[in-house]
DNA sequence: CGGCATCCCACATGATACTG
DNA sequence: CAGTATCATGTGGGATGCCG
């Protein structure tokens, strides 16, 4: 049972933080959202769990460096969980916590306007490239 | 007038584009959106134009190099429009296009719950800090 | 004021090889 | 299978200086 709810937590949060200060740890927890990889693998376990390997193929290009670190870091911040069967081989999956359950929408919202604008984006590109240079 | 409904469209966006894959252009256009600063360039415009010196000030520790090259890539990608007045000294404002003002809301969104949850995260850290090593 | 050009380096990231 | 370790490299990004 939270002592506050939802409005008045969001109050205090806006009072105590704010991400456009460059010290603020909310903007360096933005930094860390806006990282390559977060938004696909939030949105990747958007369906539930799912392996190491899994993880690896749905999101194609990712290295193993990449995707194991970026795992840790989302772990330490409470956004998945990893969970190892000791079998032989070893299984490990990952699964999104009720952090990461909770801003998954939001990450996914992001990658969904980038599916569809994308032939607005590339409409304005090439509008922007024909532009005519300044006559000297 | 469109040829496509809002429904329509999206659905045709996502047979054609996915960002899993690595070659798909949207893949690249979520890498462009997931930068550290478009986030804040956008939100910072969420109320109308600001001239080149008012977002410096707005969005704390950007250097000039990374404030004009990401205002040049969200120009050129239709996020933002640029006007230039010619007084002396010159005058320029930065705000956003309808398809920026799209786009802002759902990284506003971002903003919000990093500045809102940052209490969580910073509890799931010290937990996973805290955590015993394996013995030896 | 609002840039652009240049230099430079730390660090993020990729590729490869090895392991419990 | 799911990593860790190591090495190589590309580039993000800061500092500085000049210009219309």
């Amino acid at each position: 049972m939270p002592t506050r709810t939802a409005a008045q937590r969001r109050e205090e949060a806006r009072r105590r933080y704010d991400a456009y200060v460059a010290t603020c740890p909310s903007r360096q927890l933005l930094d860390a959202l806006s990282d390559k990889w977060v938004s696909l693998v939030l949105t990747a376990l958007a369906r539930g769990s799912l392996r190491y390997s899994e993880l690896a193929r749905t999101i194609a290009g990712v290295s193993q460096k990449m995707l194991t670190q970026t795992l840790r870091t989302m772990e330490r911040d409470g956004l998945v969980s990893r969970t190892v069967t000791p079998s032989v081989p070893v299984r490990v999956d990952y699964r999104l916590t009720p952090l990461g359950e909770n801003l998954m929408p939001l990450m996914e919202a992001i990658k969904n306007w980038a599916e569809i604008h994308m032939e607005d984006v590339e409409a304005a590109r090439e509008a922007y490239d024909r532009r005519p240079a300044a006559a000297p």
